[in-house]
DNA sequence: TCGCTCGTGTGATTTAAATCACATTCTGAG
DNA sequence: CTCAGAATGTGATTTAAATCACACGAGCGA
C-alpha cells in the first residue's frame, strides 16, 4: 500500500508546507531544525491505510500534502467519521503519549504526503525541547475540543437536522480559515456525511434537499454555500 | 459559595492526596517541590460551581479530595455528563492551554478540596519543567480518550440498551481501579445516568429494572454489582 | 455500446424511544 | 413525626428517524 520514502533532506525542509503549522508554528530556530531532522516523508496512494484502530501506535504523523479521513468502527460496522484532517494535522499522538493503542483509523483520500515519526523518536524530540511539549499539549487540547464538540454534537443536537446543521456550520467555519466564507468543497457522498452526521445516509439526502429547497442551501456541482446561516444556527437547538 | 483559603501549605503536600496522582506524579524533585509551591488550596461545598461553560479559562484546577461533575449543555437545556472526576484529576488544562472559555462546567457533587493555579502561573509552570509539559500532554491525551469514548458510544452503540449497558461496564471497570470489580456504588440518580448515557430518565429506570429481572446485575441500595458481564457487552453492538 | 456499480432520490413501513401522565416510595428538613 | 419534594416505577401515546424497497442517472471499464 504504502509508497514510501527517502529520507527527509533537511534543505528543501526550510520550505517545506508543514513548516506552518499549527503545531510547531513558534518554535526556536534550533528547535525547528531538529524538528526537520526527524521522522521520513511517506507518500500514500488514495485508499491507504496509515494506522488501523487497535493498532500498536508506533508512530506519529503529520501531514503535509492531502486530506486523510479520521474514523471509527463499532464491531456491528457503524462508522463514525470524526474528521477529514489536512495539511498540518498531527495524526497518532494522543495514543503515542498515553501508549494505548491507535483509537481511529487513518485513511487517505486523496495521494497524500505525511512526515512519519518513530513514536520513541518523537518522545525524544520533546523531551529534548520542553517548549515542544507544550506545543504538543496544545495540539492535544484542539484536538481534544474537536472531538468534544462532535461529541456534544451527537447527544445533545437532538434531531438529526439540528446535528447535519451543525455539521455544515462548523464545516463551513473551518474551511473557510479566515474570514467565515460560507462557501466550501464537499467531495463526500451523502453516506460519509451521515457518518459525521450520526445518522442514515437516506436522511442526509432528504435533509439536504430540504435545506435547498427552503433556500438556506444552494450546491452546485461539488461546491455547498450556507446562504441562510441563521436559519441552520435555529435547527441547532 | 466557594470556601477558601490558606495558601498551599508545602509541608503538609508531602502526604498530600494530590502527590499521586497521574499527572505529576513522576516528576523530579525539584519540580515536585516547586508544583507544591504554585497555586492555592481551595474547599468547596456541595453544588458549588469551580467553572461554568462559556467561562474564560482563569486556573487549572487539581482535585485532592471528593467528587465534581462534569457537564456541558445545550442552549435548549439538554445536559450532558462528561465524567464524574475524582481526586487526581486535572480540570480546565484543555481550556487553558488552547486559551478559549472553558467549554464544560465543573460542579461539587460532595464537598470538596481543590489545589486551584492560575492560568500564567500554570503555564509559568509547565515553561520551567519541560518534563512536566510532558506530563501535562499526557493527561490531555487521557482527558481526549475519556471524550472519544463517551463520543464514540453516543454515535455508535445504536439502542438506548446498549449505551446503557456501556456505561455501567466502562463504570464498573474504572471504579475498580486495578482488579475487574464488578461492584461498584452508584451515588447517582437515573435522571444523571440518563444525561451520561445520552437518554431520557424513563428509559434508565425501565432499563435497569429490566436488567435486574434478568438477572444481570443486582442492586442493593446505592450499592451495584454487574453479574453477567457479558450478557451486557453483548447488547454493546 | 452495453451493462455494472455507485451515488442519489423518494415513498411506505416499522420501530425504538421520547414524551406524557400519573402512582408510589423514599428522604430529609423542620 | 409529618409533610413536601425528590426519586422511582409503569402504562399509553406520539413521533422522529431508521429501515426497507425501489427507481433513476451518471460514470466507467470491457
Amino acid at each position: 500500500m504504502a509508497v514510501v520514502h527517502s529520507h527527509h533532506p533537511p534543505e528543501d525542509c526550510l520550505n517545506c508546507e508543514h513548516r506552518h503549522l499549527r503545531m510547531f508554528c513558534n518554535l526556536t530556530p534550533e528547535a525547528l531544525a531538529d524538528y526537520d531532522k526527524i521522522g521520513i516523508m511517506m507518500s500514500h496512494a488514495r485508499g491507504a491505510k496509515l494506522f488501523t484502530e487497535g493498532d500498536a501506535a508506533r508512530n506519529v504523523f503529520v501531514i503535509c500534502f492531502g486530506q486523510v479521513k479520521i474514523s471509527s468502527t463499532s464491531r456491528d460496522g457503524k462508522t463514525m467519521i470524526l474528521k477529514i484532517a489536512g495539511p498540518g494535522d498531527v495524526m497518532g499522538l494522543s495514543a503515542v503519549l498515553a501508549n494505548v493503542p491507535h483509537e481511529v483509523t487513518a485513511e487517505a483520500i486523496e495521494p497524500c504526503t505525511v512526515k512519519t515519526v518513530r513514536k520513541q523518536e518523537f518522545i525524544d524530540f520533546l523531551g529534548r525541547h520542553g517548549i515542544a511539549s507544550m506545543h504538543a499539549a496544545q495540539s492535544l487540547s484542539g484536538e481534544y475540543l474537536t472531538v468534544f464538540h462532535d461529541a456534544k454534537r451527537l447527544a445533545l443536537s437532538g434531531s438529526a437536522a439540528g446535528r447535519l446543521a451543525r455539521l455544515l456550520l462548523d464545516w463551513g467555519r473551518s474551511s473557510a480559515n479566515g474570514k467565515p466564507e460560507i462557501r466550501f468543497t464537499m467531495a463526500l457522498t451523502h453516506e460519509e456525511i451521515a457518518n459525521m452526521a450520526g445518522t442514515s445516509r437516506e436522511t442526509v439526502t432528504r435533509l439536504l434537499n430540504q435545506f435547498r429547497r427552503d433556500q438556506w442551501i444552494t450546491i452546485r456541482g461539488t461546491s455547498l454555500t450556507i446562504v441562510k446561516p441563521d436559519q441552520l444556527e435555529r435547527l441547532t437547538a
